[in-house]
DNA sequence: GCAAAAGTGTTAACTTTACACCCATGG
DNA sequence: CCATGGGTGTAAAGTTAACACTTTTGC
């Protein structure tokens, strides 16, 4: 096989039915699977839906659905989290692309995988139906899902350990206003690290980067005395960034 | 539209030919796009190779391929690379798929992007057509591309800058045996910093994670002082990963 | 002997870590 | 008044950054 020939196949698509020659590497279709993380407060969370239908009916899994013929890939993971939760806007990541060839048992079927980060207290059961077949489960609690989605969700989940430190993504998963409490046991059930972060030191790091803002009014309702209330400066953060900073806890 | 029926229609898949209802899914291809880069002594390259067809005849690009019916992704990547280069067995990773409706003028391809990295001095033109057909690059010298290939090759760039930092991928990139003043090139041009590394700082902090052995012989054939060579110690680097080690430059 | 890159150490600035007690509130 | 979490500072250890001259070789 020449040179040629091998990079002209892409050259040489003639049409897009699955007629000819080239008709066979169209019998296949792509999908996206959203893996959706909260936070309750205590413990990292992922949405998943029970599967009503073979393969792996009565299983947990990620929402996911085939891409449309004339939909953009992240439109899809849009689409998915939409009509799952009526969420739009909120902070999405593609991560990785399953393809292995037996991963779906009916077909060839390669799967872009998506992280969704979202405050949980936005998320609302929308239908009865909804109850039934979509649920939060602890990320350390969601045993064995459908299709390869235990792989899909490690890798989702090595990516949020990574990202969270990098970037200023922790604050999807809060309220926009949030004690600096609330903020660190996010980081500690993000990252799980041997030892919990220190207090002190974690509110010198994130205070000194300037990025959080002081609400007037403080928490409420708590037996104890309350805490101050913070909001994340999107607009500082992209200042900042232009200026070089890097965020890093 | 209920939640069942849009996550079911990847349940129902029945068949996988191009009738019924599901059809239209199935009317789309996937690729493979491998960015390929080297390191010459001076420059970070890119391996591109030339369209002899429409669309974008004449045109460089990425190699690339669509993925056969029953070939696992990274498989496609690693056959791209052999047929091109008779390489096997190099760095490969997955950096992100890119499927906007339009991205390919004929059809509904998406293409998953791949990172190579491959020891210049072990690619020799394999064939004369492949010297017309396909050449390096200066990472900052390659013009327009066909497709979105500028795109997907910026991505790929950036994920190439981070992880150098982070894990010792750099080493795929040189001989065998290197001097640390060739090690500190790669990382100069790779990063491209607003200024270089600092020569005895960079020493001193590759050598203190004790991953390099010294080799007993000495760069020859220089006109000046000849320098030490180096290896990179794969194992050490698996144990001491194990242990918790974090590379970080 | 000269051009060219190899090789080498110290200090100051900064960052990270470890650590313990008083404060404000609700019940 | 007590239980609960909120809020605060300092010192030691470690890391990073800045910086210039001698050595060895080929020509």
């Amino acid at each position: 096989m020449t040179i040629s020939s091998t990079f002209g196949r892409e050259n040489n698509q003639r049409n897009m039915d699955t007629t000819g020659e080239v008709g066979s590497f169209f019998k296949s279709a792509f999908s996206v699977d959203n893996v959706i993380f909260g936070f309750d407060g205590g413990d990292l969370k992922v949405l998943l839906i029970q599967r009503g239908q073979a393969p792996f009916k009565d299983k947990w899994a990620l929402p996911g659905d085939l891409v449309y013929p004339n939909e953009d890939l992240n439109t899809a993971a849009e689409r998915v989290l939409e009509q799952l939760t009526g969420l739009r806007g909120v902070y999405l990541e593609q991560v990785k692309t399953f393809g292995a060839v037996n991963r779906h048992p009916l077909g060839r079927v390669i799967t872009v995988a998506y992280i969704t980060l979202i405050k949980i207290s936005n998320y609302t059961v929308t239908a009865a139906s909804f109850a039934q077949s979509a649920k939060w489960h602890n990320i350390d609690e969601v045993g064995d899902l459908a299709f390869d989605h235990n792989e899909i969700l490690e890798s989702c989940l090595r990516r949020l350990k990574r990202k969270v430190r990098t970037a200023p993504i922790g604050f999807e998963l809060l309220p926009p206003k949030f004690t600096l409490t609330e903020l660190q046991q996010l980081y500690d059930s993000v990252l799980r690290l041997p030892k919990r972060l220190d207090k002190r030191n974690f509110r010198k790091k994130i205070l000194s980067m300037n990025l959080l803002v002081e609400c007037p009014e403080m928490q409420e309702g708590v037996a104890h005395r309350p805490a101050k209330l913070y909001q994340f400066d999107r607009e500082k953060y992209g200042q900042f960034v232009n200026e070089g900073f890097i965020f890093d806890i």
